[in-house]
DNA sequence: CGCACTTTGTTCGGTGGCCGAACAAAGTCT
DNA sequence: AGACTTTGTTCGGCCACCGAACAAAGTGCG
């Protein structure tokens, strides 16, 4: 966690990684046309990112009509990332290549809250594990990213994290993380992280004005603006949970009426699809303690009675979403968290919701889709989150030669 | 209108300009430590811009343990800019120099829907009144800026504009103003502007991420995010008017039920005040048919009628203002249009309003005022739209000599 | 096949923005 | 009065970047 603002990269050799990272393989002369600069500069750039080892000459191209030109390509294996999922009733790890591409998975239920201590036992334990099945150099590991169910200011990680996570106060796991590994830790809030994800693999890839919404144990939101994650003036923008939808709903725990949480998190729906049992009794969850996985799994089978569970949800969603979108005019609007299984379900009714209550139809013309990250959406968001502070200043990392 | 993308002037130079602005009147020494440049690059640029008229040496300031610096003074006067407020029904326009002081001010009803062409006429006419009254050099005015009560893409403004306005599509009116003034002219959307009005002259000074809501005829916000106005994807950011608020609410124009304009616009207040006559016969407003200026002017007097009003409109306002809270987490959120007259009493049962909508403090934290630019603010927005792109873009205006 | 033409990547001598050292001018402090 | 500061300018130099020139390696046409 040393918040090391040592030499940073000069601005041009930033836009040629990127863009030799977007292009996969591409030609000096080509990143030359792309940046507008000289083919002298580029290959003067190149020839000091050639020294770090995240990108390399790969072999010739097709000729435009003169000398085939020589493809620098970037190495997606020059580095790994590890990425943690902290959630309110599990952990889960991910181990990346630059590429965003799985290594390693794990993922164990605990406690988070009661057991703080278990906790950062389980994740370095994980971590190992996951390092282990990757088998390779251990040098080459950049960074590890870590996602926590609260909202957090990077900048200053200790004074919001301690709310919801009391144990994590003075950020010590991240030290500990920092200390076992060796490598640089950064921390974000799941739902902001769950955006970085949807921006680089998800449905977002393109887009730099977009709002994700993660529907889990709590509702979140990450905001993207021009490409970055939007924070707001103390770091908590997108705490979209405790929105108020309907001045005669039912008491929160936050002390408000008729918040969007007490709708559509995890524990309010499994609530409902209990409550809704014996109106369904040709549902195949009748008979049954659904949690939250049967009442997705049903809804796929088109269950009637999950579906009415969904539909209601959505109906909920659909007055948020329609603020979101009246208020911020987002490119797209995704939906992760678990509930993002239901697909269409879900989307179809939201978006016959916020039909009912946009008006200006570009606003409406906005498209809103479901992840199809999964599970390992969160985690690989917080180890994109590394790849990206890579990106931008790839000197800060281990395993990258000073050129 | 022509969108002049010319040779953009450097950025020290332009850093360098905005820092005398701010400053006022600062030496070459103070910019050099500032700007963390050499001296001797400050001079030169210093040197560039005297040859500009925007700035010039203005005499000594006080040593500070030696020789004493030569102040270089923004000149406020070296150049004046229109601003136009197009109102649903009314137009007004405002004269001012660069540092936003009025010159000239003129006001008129006028039902600028149904009769567009008069609406172009009075325009020009008054633009002329204004610039006559301050009789000064005619060539150093720079450019006019056009607030509207629609949203605008300012990239494109023939796209959106002719849905609320349709005569003004194709921008003709634009064209107009700019081959009768012979300078630039901008369009942006109302609240946007008042927006900017905030930021350079009002509350927001200083402030880089806040919301301005806007409250007259209808209701519209302005984002500012990272001291740039946030226009969304298509451009139509801030149309919170129509956020549902009451699902078993009135219905609306725009088809749907409970749009917060069905509560807090000023034709829903005039109506509710009207209702509300025969409850309150002991009011200053009893007997009368009260206009929006009546009720504003009777709570200030604490009349109970028009309070109860007002605090109606705050508590529907606290819904969408705490909702906003939530999602953007702003410094502070500032409120304009004709109810902000009403300060205190609007802003107390709005900020309890919004104290029972929000978990996180630091949300709950961000402070809310009203704007107390008045009457004037939008056209001054409009016209500080002009100056920010002169102070980016000197050399895009006329009267500025090339240096 | 030969020849004209393209494209690529490198070399090399600029150019322009910015810097630092040095300096004269004009102050302050003891 | 003398030592020290601060300001603003001058001037030589550094560095990122450029453009011209060139060799290498292609394509395409007669």
């Amino acid at each position: 966690m040393i918040r090391a603002d040592v030499v940073s990269d000069d601005d041009l050799t930033r836009t040629v990684l990127n863009l030799v990272w977007e292009r996969r393989e591409v030609s000096r002369a080509e990143i030359a046309r792309s940046t507008k600069r000289s083919r002298s500069t580029i290959s003067e750039v190149v020839g000091r990112l050639l020294g770090t080892g995240l990108v390399a000459e790969v072999g010739a191209g097709e000729s435009r009509g003169g000398r085939r030109p020589i493809l620098v390509g970037f190495q997606d294996d020059a580095g790994v990332i590890l990425g943690v999922d902290v959630g309110a009733t599990h952990i889960s790890l991910i181990l990346t290549d630059l590429r965003g591409r799985t290594l390693a998975w794990r993922e164990r239920a605990h406690p988070v809250r009661s057991d703080p201590k278990g906790a950062e036992a389980l994740i370095t334990a994980l971590g190992e594990v996951c390092l282990a099945e990757w088998n390779g150099d251990r040098s080459r590991l950049m960074g590890i990213g870590v996602a926590v169910p609260s909202p957090v200011d990077p900048g200053s990680p200790d004074r919001v994290l301690d709310r919801v996570l009391p144990a994590w106060r003075g950020h010590s796991v991240l030290d500990r993380l920092n200390s076992v590994f060796g490598v640089p830790v950064f921390v974000d809030n799941d739902a902001n992280l769950g955006a970085v994800a949807e921006r680089w693999w998800g449905e977002a890839v393109g887009i730099d004005d977009f709002v994700y919404l993660k529907v889990a144990t709590g509702v979140g939101a990450g905001i993207m603006i021009g490409g970055e994650i939007y924070r707001g003036a103390t770091g908590v923008a997108g705490e979209i949970g405790h929105v108020a939808i309907d001045p005669g709903g039912p008491e929160c725990l936050c002390g408000n009426r008729g918040c969007l949480a007490t709708f559509v998190g995890t524990r309010q729906l499994v609530d409902r699809a209990r409550a809704l049992l014996e109106r369904f009794p040709d549902s195949v969850l009748a008979g049954t303690e659904p949690d939250i996985r049967a009442i997705e799994d049903a809804a796929l089978s088109d269950d009637p009675l999950a579906l009415q569970v969904v539909t209601e949800a959505a109906d909920r969603l659909g007055i948020v979403v329609a603020g979101v979108l009246n208020l911020l005019n987002p490119g797209s609007v995704i939906l992760g968290g678990s509930l993002a299984r239901a697909e269409d379900r879900l989307v179809k009714p939201l978006r016959e919701a916020v039909a009912t209550r946009t008006l200006v139809d570009s606003a409406a013309a906005s498209d809103i889709r479901t992840s199809d990250l999964g599970a390992r959406a969160t985690a690989l968001g917080a180890a994109t989150h590394v790849l990206v502070a890579a990106l931008a200043n790839p000197r800060l990392f281990p395993g990258v030669k000073p050129a």
